[in-house]
DNA sequence: GAATGTATGTTGAATTTTCGACAAAAAGGT
DNA sequence: ACCTTTTTGTCGAAAATTCAACATACATTC
């Protein structure tokens, strides 16, 4: 039925549940298979934070726009991954994000209640799933205190550098490939970009940096 | 037994759990009462992070320092508030920050795994209470979000006027307290404190404030 | 391969933050 | 009431960011 059993199986959602319970679980759910072309919108802010999504194929990224139409980036979500699941566990009414995808995305759908109330057919797996959901979130809550740590740094030039480095230590080298554009890493960042072009560069000329597009090297 | 009881059964975790059952959650969860004075460490940045604390009497402050002694406050957990259970139920190692007390506290600690490890006694609550687990969890992600949202912005003016807009709001009047001190809303605002005190005269002048020590009021 | 559009790097002027120093005000202790 | 300590407000110089404008590099399309 499902094209996507190997990246559902993979997914945290599932952790400790076997692929042949899948079907099951996605039946308890009720998800609903979704396609996104690139740039398309799957959560617009405000909506209500009802749905949890998984993306099956491609990457979604939520972000959020302020009255003068500043773009901030506060994170992506890829293959396997989960989003909207931290607003919809919070219990609140409205989005205070948008979900972007970035290329061409399928995602599965499903209400957040499906999870919580407990599920009529009372599924065998279902209590692994809210332990596994639990997991998820503080997980999500711990990148969004990373990114938080980042952009605390006052200065383009510190905050690109803890990024750097944080992207050297979970590539676990000093080469590593940033998966946004100069733009999209000064939304992330929380800076300008034609600053943080000048201070890449400045970084470069200084011998601390190798890059080429966005092949990073710290040295 | 315990003094607390009257805040323990409004406290999160225990929310749908009878307070005739509290008894027995607590020696389910392996409780223990810790005092702590003004400005004591309850936990330290790097220490394993597989404790939960609920805040019973006082405050604790979550923060941060970098290298050069800069502080960041995070976030705060007051009465019935828990504290650690981000960094325990994500399963990382190290805590990546502290938790000083604000005031006088007392604190109740227990170990993340008595929740996640399903307990032996099969205690009737014990589903609740990892169900209410992941709403806490998905809540405190909400903060770091909001917080996220304040300090996205870029000068010290629309950090502090964001940071009064959520109080106001929170209040659900433009009159309000804020709970920090000038160089702890700094902190809190990853603004200069110098600098901070000076906006917020200007904003006097400008008539869009009016402000004594904390009270403050949104003309 | 020429043309077009997008992404990136560079620069200078205006604005803002940062930092240190200091004075005034408030709080705490004896 | 006095002294001490902490907090807060103010100021100016140095440093950094922001913003707009432009040049160059890179991609894509026809």
């Amino acid at each position: 039925m499902n094209l996507y059993y190997d990246t559902l199986k993979q997914s945290p959602l599932f952790a400790q549940i076997g692929q042949e319970n899948l079907t099951a679980m996605l039946g308890c759910l009720n998800t609903r298979e979704k396609h996104y072309q690139k740039g398309e919108t799957v959560f617009a802010e405000g909506e209500p934070a009802t749905q949890i999504g998984i993306v099956c194929k491609g990457e979604v990224q939520i972000e959020r726009m302020d009255y003068y139409g500043n773009r901030t980036i506060v994170s992506r979500a890829s293959r396997g991954d989960l989003f909207g699941e931290t607003f919809a566990c919070a219990g609140i009414e409205q989005l205070p994000v948008s979900v972007i995808a970035t290329e061409d995305t399928d995602a599965l759908l499903f209400d957040c209640r499906r999870i919580t109330q407990s599920c009529c057919n009372a599924c065998a797996f279902h209590q692994q799933m809210i332990y596994n959901l639990l997991k998820i979130t503080a997980q999500k809550s711990l990148r969004l205190h990373q990114r938080a740590e980042i952009i605390s740094h006052r200065t383009t030039r510190d905050k690109l550098l803890a990024y750097l480095e944080r992207q050297a230590k979970e590539a676990g080298k000093n080469r590593f490939t940033v998966p946004f554009d100069r733009q999209a890493l000064a939304d992330y960042l929380e800076v300008d970009r034609s600053g943080l072009s000048a201070e890449i560069s400045k970084l470069r000329r200084e011998g601390i940096l190798r890059c080429t597009k966005s092949e990073f090297e710290l040295l």
